[in-house]
DNA sequence: CTGTTAGCGCATTCAG
DNA sequence: CTGAATGCGCTAACAG
């Protein structure tokens, strides 16, 4: 690979010229200026980032860090990150955490390591891993769940009222026996998912029965196995409430399986949009996420977070869409759209 | 953050010092050595990626381009990319070049301006992208196609055998006017699946028919418009093989949006693991692709190349799987499943 | 406006 | 076995 050197030999000029002519710092004399650039052109001079990044200890890199990159929801969010990236001449890399601590640990150590100059992440919260980002003054955006103990620009949606929302419309087809089928409890989505479903059932004066609750993690396994404890235990729900995308899949592959049939025999009312939900039937009632529009306000986020690192941290919370479609209807309607 | 220097005055020890034991390299004395570690605890250290990459002009970086992040099968790989990688001390990191050539141009700048140490891609193909890479000693493995002009390690399935042997099925279920949505015609996994269609079809002494034939990017759009020109035209076939997971999404959803039975009205057989296939109906046909493993290998061949910069290219065929099921089916028959 | 000098943090010679 | 010196490639002061 040619160094600014090489091209500096080849324009007849010192390193800084060509520096400055490529960077566009200054003003270069225009024939140099020309000079340098046919050089660069002609040797396929191409900066060498580490160097560069070494000097201005500062890079151009953002670093997303999911922790599934198998849920779409995490993958539809990189879009929006992407398109303000570019904007502002950042390079995005996705990493996967894969809601393992260690991997996390490895990646932020990795984010250290490589000097990245922004991260946007969804935090595991099982350790003080983003406190090491914060010491090393690391510019960081917490998307899809609160970050514990540390505060950093964040942006979620409403997940309380959007729970409440859902459990209220299962509450008013007349359902009687919801269940909730939910996250660990120590991310904050889980957590506010089900508080909103608790609150539902307390306004309708509802007793609240834990054995109705399921935890799992966020995967299709989980929301399979909890769907298959609550389908054993007696009397069985009426309906559930899944709190995300992956465990609503995974709750119906289970009543498929077992033959329960939806909604005659269980409503379903799920949570971010569903791989090929239009195929499914019947149509899945879900509330959904702006995903592309959560990318890029986290991204906005760390743009401004980055010019000015001293602004308080900002909590950005955007708007769900509530989608009522058959699954979720005590008898077949059609489907309706509400916020 | 601490340098190095920190370390070894905190230790009183030289830089170097610091260095050889932290690496591990050459024999250095018990105490000094338990004295660096302290000291580097101590001050929580760090070593810079950056400095340490650019005097050794190599890093511990790989880099996956996919060409679309939102396609599960791409996805998927990187579990299996990931795993191999951690063992041998290298991160992942994912890029989307989302099909577009610039995009990728961009990001294969950022791979060349970064150092990265590996590169695994799915090469859209149109410009000479991937001679950058080689020409700056890059190790790259290509996935899921073939990169055009390049020799490059490269791992795929046998597209052509598992394309005649999905069309074989069809034809031998019965099916008269079989169609084929096909992705773009520079992408060799596109062309490569439409040829085994086209033996297949000549094998039984069969027509071909060009109206019959759509090229569409492999997106769920594309399979949309595509199945509904299809659907136009008369006569219309009556079965269809999409040659990726989101074709067959597409081509199905549009079926639904117009009353289209399958399979009564048309067959339908697909390529990869549709997201909640599970939850489709009726069960979709499918050739799917080992995808764990395609990362794996992969990953493994990136591996001997950088151990190995002159070896030969290696072309690895994993095997797919054809699963046949009632989508396919002239009359519900069950769930049979064969190579 | 341009060139010289220095140093980012580290690993690797080379002496000792 | 250890330390001093050097340079990876680049940019930012500083002179001129």
């Amino acid at each position: 690979m040619a160094t600014i050197y090489d091209v500096a030999r080849r324009a007849k000029v010192s390193a800084s010229t060509v520096s400055r002519v490529l960077n566009g710092k200054q003003s270069v004399d225009a024939t140099l200026a020309e000079r340098v650039r046919e050089a660069a052109r002609d040797l396929d001079y191409r900066p060498n980032a580490l160097a560069r990044s070494l000097r201005r200890s500062q890079t151009h890199l953002w670093a997303v860090l999911v922790s599934d990159i198998n849920n779409p929801f995490f993958t539809a969010l990189v879009r929006g990150v992407e398109d303000v990236a570019q904007r502002s001449r950042y390079s995005v890399v996705l990493c996967n955490s894969d809601e393992n601590p260690d991997k996390e640990a490895s990646y932020i150590a990795a984010i250290l390591a490589e000097q990245i100059a922004g991260v946007i992440i969804s935090p595991t919260n099982r350790s003080g891993h983003l406190r090491q980002l914060l010491d090393a003054d690391v510019p960081i955006v917490a998307i899809d769940r609160k970050a514990r103990g540390a505060r950093v620009d964040t942006v979620t949606v409403d997940n309380t009222e959007a729970a409440e929302l859902a459990t209220n419309h299962l509450l008013s087809e007349g359902f009687i026996r919801i269940a909730c089928i939910t996250g660990p409890r120590d991310i904050s989505t889980a957590e506010e998912r089900l508080e909103g479903y608790r609150q539902a059932l307390r306004a309708a004066g509802r007793e609240y029965d834990p054995r109705l609750v399921r935890y799992a993690d966020f995967r299709e396994q989980g929301g399979y196995t909890a769907m298959a404890e609550l389908l054993d235990h007696t009397p069985r729900p009426d309906a559930v409430f899944a709190t995300n995308n992956l465990l609503t899949v995974g709750a119906l592959e289970c009543m498929v399986d077992r033959g329960v049939r939806v909604p005659d025999d269980v409503g379903v009312f799920g949570f971010d949009d569903v791989p090929s939900a239009t195929l499914i039937r019947p149509p899945l009632s879900t509330i959904t996420q702006p995903t592309y529009d959560i990318g890029r306000t986290a991204a906005e986020l760390l743009l401004r977070r980055i010019a000015d690192p001293s602004r308080p941290p900002t909590l950005s919370v955007l708007p769900t869409h509530l989608h009522v479609r058959a699954s979720s209807l005590k008898r077949p309607r059609g489907t309706e759209s509400q916020r």
